[in-house]
DNA sequence: GCTTGCCATGTAAACGATTACACCTATAAT
DNA sequence: ATTATAGGTGTAATCGTTTACATGGCAAGC
């Protein structure tokens, strides 16, 4: 049944024009006189043509692909940002890639390899952790403009990136506390190497600052994001003479693994304890009790930084300015917080 | 800084063979004396080569590049059998590409033309919601051979599948819910139009009767996999003068959504009612109550279907049996289910 | 009527690898 | 000694596009 697919000479001929002809009515059809055009377009047709990708990427040498670096694929929280990146890439004719850096073979790990032979021609990085090698050979072989962070990024790095005003949730959630009568306000922090863990950080002592808060060091617990961490921390606080009587946690993840905790505990959220959390997760909502959180906008994310990458790609030429895209955080009070 | 990329030609003439022999040592080092081989290897790292996929592409006529087709990238279930799957292609030099096949523009959606243009030489669907159109035409493009299910799959589709034994999952479900003594069970199910669905609600019905269980249709609602369908039955349960006394959820979010709704009516789980999911995903294990549910190794799903993938398309002539891979998948009891 | 310029098209040279085929030893077989 | 064989290497064709450059025709300007 099937034969060997039609290649642009067979279009060439069935169209009664030259291969170059029929490679310009695809794309470029300005440059071409009406009746050529739909000539070809009908032989395309007629032919069932497709070109080849391999060959064009070649030709061109470029890849029509970029590479989205997970940290954690197994990770819900990334999906998300993946379907916005997906989608902002939808119509545009250039083939996502995703590998998890994690998982990633040692031998497998120079990040410049996928440019440097020709894999992709841009990478949208949801990975702050790359390491100096990584971004010293980024520099090197001069990939640095085509590269975004979405999420997440490396401190000075000089590369665009799209990000939650992550800040600006910090003080709200704290703001959000304190106006239900909390003063006793408590932080689990995400992992200790991570930029999200500092600025969420910075913005809750800021805050609790600027509202005249205790500053209680023993109050900042280290977690890492996980259902583990905040289950860890709800121990911590149990154990406390002087507890918090309000959490702010860096997650949403956190936030139920310490609720839970907290209940095994019999501590009741939010009678007892107040807790907010961060990101807004599909199941923040349907928890229980529901949970009271700082909503990124993870869609937006992702579909932001396809179009910035996308607009990297398009005007090279472009300057490959440090910008930072603050896409801004709502709360979204639910069940989990309530007044002192 | 950066010179333009060494070709293969560049490390031939610095190791003083021809490119034929370059092309050998990489490809096909037996071939090589071993000096010579040596040799190439020096240029090869003196000159930092790296074969251009391009090209190579071009002339093997493959893309070294598979698709995962995913429902709904958002969907948090998917993101663990994804990190199974770039698991498996880790160390095999192959890339992954993903697509959204329910945010795919119109026109793209003809999925044989990643095949035909070079894209990808193999795909791996965790949707078994594909169109006849599509079954067909890999048929006619002879592309069948390529492609494999995991999770979900195509009714009578001659692809080779890995799922995990969902029939047997909503055996020992129910099975779980009678040794506590539960008699009147309900189920609320998946999408309609779903194979899981269909399986797991005949698996629970098998188990009902065989265990001599009253047979009720109205005990039989209807889902989506959704937090929020897991909603909406708990507000039918509530509604029934006649309730059951156990609830075998087709998901976990489902679980969660139910209890949610359960608790919002002022219904204990598991007091008053005993809970039942199925997957097992993360937050399952931290939930308030941590819920009883069937485990699907989702890695082990991933890997499964990469190594099948793998197989298929390195014995090209292996017949392209509809073999279905069969995963265990056990019982977490936890505390959403208690003695009647 | 002849030049000039422009526009639509064609011709053919890239792009950078793989590999069929040819060739050239060196060794084994006769 | 001569031929056959095999193994190692080189030469050059090939994969299917895109695009620089060449070409030819036609309209406008003199």
């Amino acid at each position: 049944m099937s034969e060997k697919p039609p290649r642009i000479q067979d279009v060439a001929r069935a169209a009664g024009v030259s291969t170059a002809t029929v490679s310009r009515a695809l794309s470029n059809p300005d440059l071409l006189t009406k009746p050529t055009r739909e000539a070809v377009f009908e032989a395309v047709r007629s032919t069932g043509y497709r070109v080849n990708r391999a060959a064009r990427n070649l030709r061109k040498q470029s890849a029509n692909a970029i590479l989205v670096l997970v940290p954690n694929l197994g990770n819900p929280f990334f999906s998300k940002i993946l379907e916005g990146i997906s989608e902002g890439f939808a119509g545009s004719d250039v083939s996502v890639l995703i590998t998890d850096s994690n998982h990633l073979p040692e031998h497998e790990r120079r990040l410049t390899d996928y440019f440097l032979d020709g894999r992709i021609d841009g990478m949208i990085s949801l990975d702050g952790n790359l390491t100096t090698t990584d971004m010293t050979e980024f520099a090197r072989e001069n990939v640095g403009d085509r590269i975004v962070f979405a999420c997440e990024w490396v401190q000075d790095a000089p590369m665009p990136s799209v990000r939650s005003d992550n800040y600006k949730g910090a003080q709200i959630a704290v703001q959000h506390l304190y106006e239900l009568g909390h003063r006793r306000i408590a932080h689990v922090t995400g992992p200790a190497d991570n930029r999200l863990t500092h600025v969420r950080r910075e913005g809750m002592l800021a805050e609790r600052q600027r509202l005249g808060l205790p500053q209680r060091p023993d109050w900042i617990i280290r977690g890492d994001f996980s259902l583990r961490s905040g289950r860890e921390a709800a121990q911590r606080i149990v154990a406390m003479q002087d507890r918090p009587s309000a959490v702010f946690c860096a997650s949403d993840e956190v936030a139920f693994g310490l609720i839970a905790g907290l209940n095994a505990a019999g501590l009741r959220v939010p009678e007892d304890i107040s807790v907010v959390g961060f990101d807004d997760i599909d199941q923040a909502e349907h928890y229980v009790p529901a949970l009271t959180t700082i909503r990124q906008d993870r869609i937006g994310l992702g579909r932001s930084a396809a179009a910035l990458l996308l607009g990297q790609m398009t005007n090279a030429h472009n300057a490959p300015a440090a910008e930072v895209e603050l896409l801004d955080v709502t709360l979204i009070a639910r069940d989990s917080t309530a007044p002192r």
